[in-house]
DNA sequence: GCAAAAGTGTTACAATTACACCCATGC
DNA sequence: GCATGGGTGTAATTGTAACACTTTTGC
């Protein structure tokens, strides 16, 4: 290390806040601290940068003690913060990052660590829970003008179980036969050919979709000022 | 500093992408490196995180040594980078800023600091180049559904003079007329009922106007999938 | 009067919401 | 048949782009 007092060191954390859709609702992952300080808050998952890791690996790593890494449909980073008392033990560094699982999985959690409503957290740690809340934003507001939705959602689906999925994680509620014709005309999802088997009460059964592409990438980058069509 | 081999510290440095349309161009400020690695390569102005400092006062104090900080109107965390590669010297984290100058103001810089068309960058150092281009995008993307514009554009103008600052900002043609009323209708822009005197060829004298408000504020929150409108 | 620059009116188009109506199945 | 859920058609609304036209100035 090539610290110096000109050129001061200091710990670096990667977070993780990772969200699902359970039973309607958005959740966070969170587990419960044991020790001071916040002894008995939760706290997002996370721990030190080491080594040769960037922070993409060292949250990966992190993530890895607590849950299956393949269940993870995208992550991508958030933002750092910086405060000098943000950890009453000395300072530190944080990078979050935003974790999305798909709703059909239902992970094996270490005995400390569980699943909070987004709109009812317990008591958290340090900053955490402000980091949710900006994980919640970024995933809102991505959700309208990316694909992200391929990351909360099973493989494949039927509209009104993506539109559960979208309800939760906006927030408000959202029109099934709006969210399939804006997502077909923008070419984000296709239709499998398969068709959902009715409920109990019979019903028409429902067709099942999947999205076109498994990675991220923006699908309406000009809400305004686009460029001239130039015909 | 409590670190130790679990916890491992790094030094941090605090970088900041300054963008401003001079000339009809959006430029980035960059000054040149004097001594190796990267000796006569271009480079963001920042420095080391020090002392009991955020990040944001960081960069704010890095900055204050190169431009007069009042000049800056806007300042927002833009992305960490940590590539264990990134400085031949030794590991360092980074944290960009994306500031903005607005466009009738030309700061007195150092002797070895300058504007650079951030179309046409000379050799960057590090990866300086990247989040140049990493805080283009934003900025772009920001000038749609955001105010943004207040941070670029002098505190009154004429509607001309501010389609030219969007246009050198997004890279492609806006039409003056339609920036008009897009803004107005949006209640970003006001007019101060003042006019402007027409150039040396005659002309309609241009009405001038002035952003209602100078700070970011969101314009355009939804653009799709927005709540329902509740009748 | 004429050229130049700025701003307004109007039309066209595209995207999205809302809602009524039709379709397919189980009981 | 009828209730239940799924999907399509269509109208209404909104927001933006394009473009012609009017306004106001200097010469």
């Amino acid at each position: 290390m090539w610290s110096s007092p000109e050129r001061p060191a200091y710990p670096h954390q990667a977070l993780a806040v990772v969200l699902q859709v359970r039973a309607r609702r958005l959740h966070a992952m969170l587990w419960r601290r044991p020790n001071e300080p916040f002894a008995g808050a939760w706290a997002l998952p996370g721990g030190p940068l080491l080594g040769e890791e960037t922070l993409g690996a060292s949250v990966a790593r992190q993530l890895a003690s607590k849950v299956e890494l393949g269940h993870l449909a995208h992550l991508e980073q958030l933002e750092t913060r910086s405060d000098p008392g943000r950890d009453p033990r000395g300072r530190t560094v944080a990078t979050a990052y935003l974790g999305l699982i798909p709703s059909h999985l239902d992970p094996e959690l270490p005995e400390d660590t569980g699943w909070h409503p987004v709109e009812d957290l317990p008591a958290t740690a340090f900053d955490h829970g402000s980091l949710v809340g900006s994980a919640v934003g970024r995933l809102r507001a991505k959700l309208s003008y990316t694909n992200v939705g391929f990351a909360l959602a099973p493989p494949t689906f039927s509209i009104a179980e993506l539109r559960e999925i979208y309800v939760a994680a906006l927030g408000y509620d959202v029109a099934a036969t709006n969210l399939q014709r804006v997502l077909l005309r923008r070419g984000v999802l296709e239709p499998t050919g398969e068709t959902a088997p009715p409920g109990r009460a019979g019903g028409r059964p429902a067709a099942l979709y999947r999205f076109v592409q498994a990675g991220l990438e923006v699908t309406d980058p000009f809400a305004v000022f686009r460029p001239p069509c130039g015909r």
